[in-house]
DNA sequence: CCTATAGTTGACGTATACGTCAACTATATC
DNA sequence: GATATAGTTGACGTATACGTCAACTATAGG
């Protein structure tokens, strides 16, 4: 199960991008992909950075950011305390970025009901405009 | 309390955004000032647009999208049948957007938790190695 | 009338995130 | 060995979302 090893268009399918958005990411430090001569192979682990790297984009978080934030959630050294503290600063950061976008999903969805609820108003009103006339 | 003016860096302040970006919005149909002369006037519901504007930025949507949406919610005529079952369609595609969005938070929320929560493990660690240290 | 301030319209520049194409390489198949 | 199939590295092109600057206008104050 585990060590699985993916080719460049393999990954590419499985996340409906382009080869050349993974070497995009790969030249921008995202992800850094093993080499079996030149030809990339992919790991579990590129898989699952690539995986972040759609998730921050979805949210409008832009590469460089999502390059920050994978790399803070990647299981790596601990770093020295003052690292650590750091670490927690981004979080905090990061997390009220994320609380600000979940308060503009809700308004946004809050909206949409509104104003779906009139689209079904005027949809009746219609529905019965056309009963009267037939 | 109604009827407000408001001059293009009035607003530009409000938002935290430049007077160019106003104009650009402009430019791309997102918002449709009035005018006193060539000098631009903005009113309550340029206001409310541009906030919109902003808003859907934020949750990663391009200007193109953001126009959509917003036109969506603009109260306006009704329109047909035909147009509001269309308006219900692209209603439910935001929609999913959102909802696809809502749970990518939600998935990076619980990660950042994770990741704070062994952050402090270690703080704790190396404050423990601090004192038997001292 | 002169100047300061705010606003306007081009026009060009820039960063991000790739698309596209050319030219080369490596491997497998006939 | 020729060809087909993937993959690679530049290099240039493109859409989005503005920044920046130049040149002009309009209006209020001294």
């Amino acid at each position: 199960m585990a060590d699985q090893r993916y080719t460049i268009q393999q990954l590419a399918q499985e996340f409906g991008v382009t080869a050349r958005a993974l070497r995009f990411y790969e030249d921008k430090g995202l992800i850094a992909p093993a080499r079996r001569g030149q030809t990339r192979v992919y790991s579990d682990r590129d898989r699952t950075r690539v995986r972040l790297v759609l998730r921050g984009q979805r949210l409008g978080f832009s590469l460089e950011e999502c390059r920050e934030i994978i790399d803070m959630y990647d299981p790596r050294q601990a770093g020295s305390a003052r690292q650590l503290l750091r670490l927690c600063d981004k979080i905090r950061e990061h997390r009220a970025d994320l609380l600000q976008k979940l308060r503009d999903i809700e308004a946004t969805l809050v909206t949409m009901g509104e104003v779906e609820a009139k689209c079904f108003a005027e949809l009746l009103k219609s529905d019965v405009n056309v009963r009267k006339a037939g």
